[in-house]
RNA sequence: GGGGAAAUACCCAAGUGGCCAAAGGGGGCAGACUGUAAAUCUGUUGUCUCAGACUUCGGUGGUUCGAAUCCACCUUUCCCCA
């Protein structure tokens, strides 16, 4: 059987927005196998839902026999990427690059295989720290044309708010960096997210003016919600691959929680299920879409956290809103007999499981029939949790429809 | 370097001496309707020992019985000129 050209599969799933050379890139994909690299800036101490997707078409490259790179960007991030956004990012200390840069790695190996060389990671400070600013300029910057940077996509929205001269500047070095990686490992292509397309052509042209070679670039489409959102986003901040920041079940009924208009495209993009099934899943008819739903965020959980946290999860949902099941992975609050000897208030005890943030606001759920206790509503908001409250020594709290928290005595 | 404008709650944005815990919108949370969806409608959205009290309008001082509002200085941002 002819094997398929991996191009041809990430443009079928929807992952292609833009490419340089199409054609010429495609065949070269098909040819042989291709060192590329993505990158990826250490600003937070976790990768998340944004970074997942660059993952997932590294995954898909390496299984098409390609060797990626997964740059960590311990020198850019000294700079701070301007593209996308309106103001300035924080700067952060070496020291806190370098140990968020670390954690990356271990979310890394999760998708992609590291052995034998069949993938790579390296960090740009390596190179980008010890650059000589006259050399630099005198051998990168004379080939960057100042007029037409500054008509570039990504500065377009900053010229309005003001750039530093110091963001202005990040282009140069993410160009390096691919000319760079060319030299080093030879480096072909540099995909991202589109976002990055203006700094991508950046490095093809230079690696193209100053070797005389052939470079590519390629854009995924951002992960967006239907009406245009920033997928990964929740009232509690981004979805984290880091399960101390992001719990397994929360990141399971993330996906779980899903648009309907947005399940084909999680599924197709976050997922290595086949579009046929994809398409199936996509298409079920009315509330049967939910399985679709169960299908996203298991096979999601299963890639970050693995198929036993997956099944645990879903076990954990089953058992919330279905019937039977396992809810060891249901957010738990372990509380000291002592504590309830006298009572608890209520209240507090929602406050203290970190339900709600306040207690102004713990009356105010509970005010509005927001609370539920072991399947009764609390309607009061002097009540006073006791032992009698506990089942075996649990006690479910549900906010709302369907945050639940689970109270157990130690 | 010179001139001008601005900083308000999660975000945008009103407010120019007491009626301001601060309009309006967005977002969030909850209720109804549902399919753990969307849309829609309703309520709510500083903190606390919630009757009442306390802390908020870039920072620090000042004027005043009383300041988000007036004054001084500082910090930051933007615009125009050089």
């Amino acid at each position: 059987m002819e094997k398929t050209n991996v191009f041809d599969v990430l443009k079928e799933r929807g992952f292609i927005q833009q490419v340089t050379h199409e054609e010429e890139l495609r065949e070269l994909l098909g040819r042989e196998s291709v060192t590329f690299y993505i990158g990826f800036d250490p600003t937070a101490d976790s990768l998340h839902v944004g970074h997942l997707l660059q993952m997932i078409v590294m995954a898909h490259m390496q299984k098409a026999g390609h060797r990626p790179i997964a740059l960590l960007g311990g020198g850019t991030t000294m700079v701070g990427d301007p593209s996308g956004r309106t103001d300035m990012r924080k700067m952060l200390t070496l020291e806190e690059i370098q140990s968020n840069a670390e954690k990356f790695k271990v979310q890394f190996e999760k998708l992609i295989d590291f052995s034998d060389g069949k993938a790579i990671m390296d960090n740009n400070a390596d190179w980008l720290l010890k650059l000589n600013y006259v050399e630099f300029l005198r051998e990168i910057g004379v080939h960057f044309s100042v007029n037409r940077m500054l008509t570039a996509e990504c500065y377009k929205n900053r010229m309005e708010k003001g750039l530093t001269f110091i963001e202005f500047n990040y282009m140069l070095m993410q160009a390096y960096d691919f000319l760079e990686l060319f030299r080093k490992y030879g480096c072909r292509l540099q995909m991202g997210g589109d976002d990055q397309w203006s700094n991508i052509i950046a490095g093809v042209d230079l690696i193209r003016r100053v070797e005389s070679q052939s470079a590519y670039g390629m854009t995924f489409t951002l992960l967006t919600t239907s009406d245009g959102q920033k997928m990964g986003k929740t009232q509690a901040g981004a979805v984290w691959l880091d399960p101390n920041k992001t719990s397994v079940y929360d990141f399971y009924q993330y996906w779980r929680n899903i648009d309907d208009a947005d399940v084909e495209k999680c599924l197709s993009l976050l997922t290595f299920l086949p579009m046929e099934e994809v398409r199936r899943l996509a298409s079920l008819p009315g509330n049967e879409i939910n399985e679709a739903k169960k299908a996203l965020a298991y096979e999601v959980t299963k890639l970050v956290h693995g198929e036993e946290e997956a099944q645990k999860a879903q076990d954990a949902a089953e058992a919330l809103f279905g019937k039977g099941g396992n809810l060891d992975l249901v957010p738990t609050t372990e509380l000291e007999k002592e504590e309830l000897k006298n009572g608890m208030n209520i209240v507090d005890l929602i406050v203290s499981t970190g339900l709600v943030p306040s207690k102004g606001e713990g009356r105010r759920l509970i005010n509005q029939g927001g609370l539920t206790l072991n399947d009764e509503k609390v309607d009061a908001i002097d009540f006073m949790v006791t032992m009698k409250d506990f089942k075996d020594g649990n006690l479910m709290l549900k906010k709302g429809k369907k945050t639940y928290h689970r109270v157990v005595l130690r």
